[in-house]
DNA sequence: CGACGTGTTGATCTCTCTCAATTAGAGTGG
DNA sequence: CCACTCTAATTGAGAGAGATCAACACGTCG
């Protein structure tokens, strides 16, 4: 994962099949507005709670996750955020959802000036539309997570993220090695983002292991049995789109 | 409410505050792509869930909400839509969220053909850029359900819906007429925006209402002591724009 | 070596659910 | 005008999923 800023139109991840190719003329605005890309660790906050109008990011390399907390503490994780994500939109665009990102692990950005969306609609109105898919695509991921958090039972809950996260990591891998993705999160992290407690987590998540359902080990994620565990979380659709844009 | 086609430019909406004013040109551009105004009785079903590329509405009147459910019927409302949101965006633009979409009381729309969402952006960037800014501020809202149901108690649920759905509601409002507001929903649509039971809804509604922190009546909702019931919800900011486009 | 993060596990408690009934309008049709 | 139906609100009793609290094990790291 060496990166000295790789130019937009070398970009690895485009290469990726889930990504929507793109005329080399928006590639080059990209470019342009673009800052080298940076490294940030594990565990670093990228976008502090409740800041106005933040930097935004291309997450390029690394995990990490959208959050909000109440003042005593309870922290509730909104979504993962996987390469290819965008980071900051909601903050930059509408200062209304005051959340938090934190690095899952080490992750790479590629870091745009506050004023990008709005140049990226106006100098490019197929990038414009492209914004507002990504928009309109994580908030359903979050939906996904309230119909689980709301409505779901623990088993329940922790299948459907299981189920989710896979395909979305999977998705970035090679068809051949997709066996097994990476699971960068601890049980503090599903805790969180599935609304339960960390013992009732630990508990549930060993109870679906018994059952065959996942397997978790030094950070990867198999699914040995798709279709049970896709039963448990009551899923139908794959929820991972064919192509999507990558600003 | 009798609406036969009012034409954009004279939209009462666009006269409340909350609404940003729009140059004629672009009011045009909406009123030229815009259907003849509908209505919708309560109880209609707007959008099908699992619908791919149903119409798009911008709510003129009345309320609705959207939710999603499980295979056995267990329904989450993800969130309320009060007159100027805009309805159909995630389903038109990412097929990712298969939500439906209610009628909560009788409402009234302004209906859009489906390409809609690329004209607006092609042909006026300012009003793409205000797709984006709706389709992140409605993130938000979501945001919030999901911090509430995930990692607020019963109480704290109710307080945080009673709250912003009376904020959201006297935004609408002439300032003077705002100590109470129009409440169309029913116990079971509070307890499946909650993630609660039907039961331990009103049990906790009544609690509510006994500490003076609210009055439901006849459809209308009033907070008597604005300040405790935020502080039980802890709620800081206002959450409500200041202001916002309406397409 | 001590501090810390992560995983693990037991015991106990309680918030919230489930199930079941009852009451009170509002609407409908004869 | 009355039986009938339906929706929404209400209330009680009992049960259970999940929370809380408290230890302990293990590995890493300064």
């Amino acid at each position: 994962m060496a990166v000295d800023s790789v130019a937009c139109a070398d970009c690895p991840l485009r290469a990726v099949a889930i990504f929507k190719q793109l005329p080399a003329s928006e590639v080059a605005l990209i470019q342009s507005l673009r800052h080298a890309q940076m490294h940030r660790p594990a565990g670093a906050i990228l976008i502090e709670e409740g800041s106005n109008y933040p930097s935004l990011y291309t997450l390029f390399g690394g995990w990490a996750f959208r959050y909000m907390s109440l003042s005593d503490g309870r922290r509730q994780i909104l979504n993962f955020l996987l390469p290819g994500d965008f980071i900051g939109l909601q903050q930059n665009i509408a200062g209304g959802a005051s959340h938090g990102v934190e690095a899952l692990t080490d992750v790479w950005l590629c870091p745009f000036p506050k004023d990008t969306l709005w140049e990226l609609h106006r100098q490019a109105p197929e990038l414009g539309y492209d914004i507002t898919w990504l928009a309109a695509q994580e908030e359903g991921v979050v939906d996904n997570n309230l119909l689980s958090v709301g409505r779901r039972n623990a088993k329940e809950r922790l299948a459907t993220l299981l189920v989710i996260l896979f395909k979305r990591a999977a998705a970035l891998l090679p068809t051949a090695k997709r066996t097994e993705v990476p699971f960068p999160l601890t049980q503090v992290h599903i805790a969180d983002a599935l609304g339960l407690s960390l013992a009732h987590t630990h508990r549930t998540l060993r109870a679906l292991e018994q059952l065959g359902l996942h397997r978790i080990r030094d950070g990867w994620l198999s699914l040995p049995n798709p279709l049970a565990i896709a039963r448990v979380a009551d899923i139908w659709g794959d929820g991972v789109p064919e192509q999507r844009p990558l600003i």
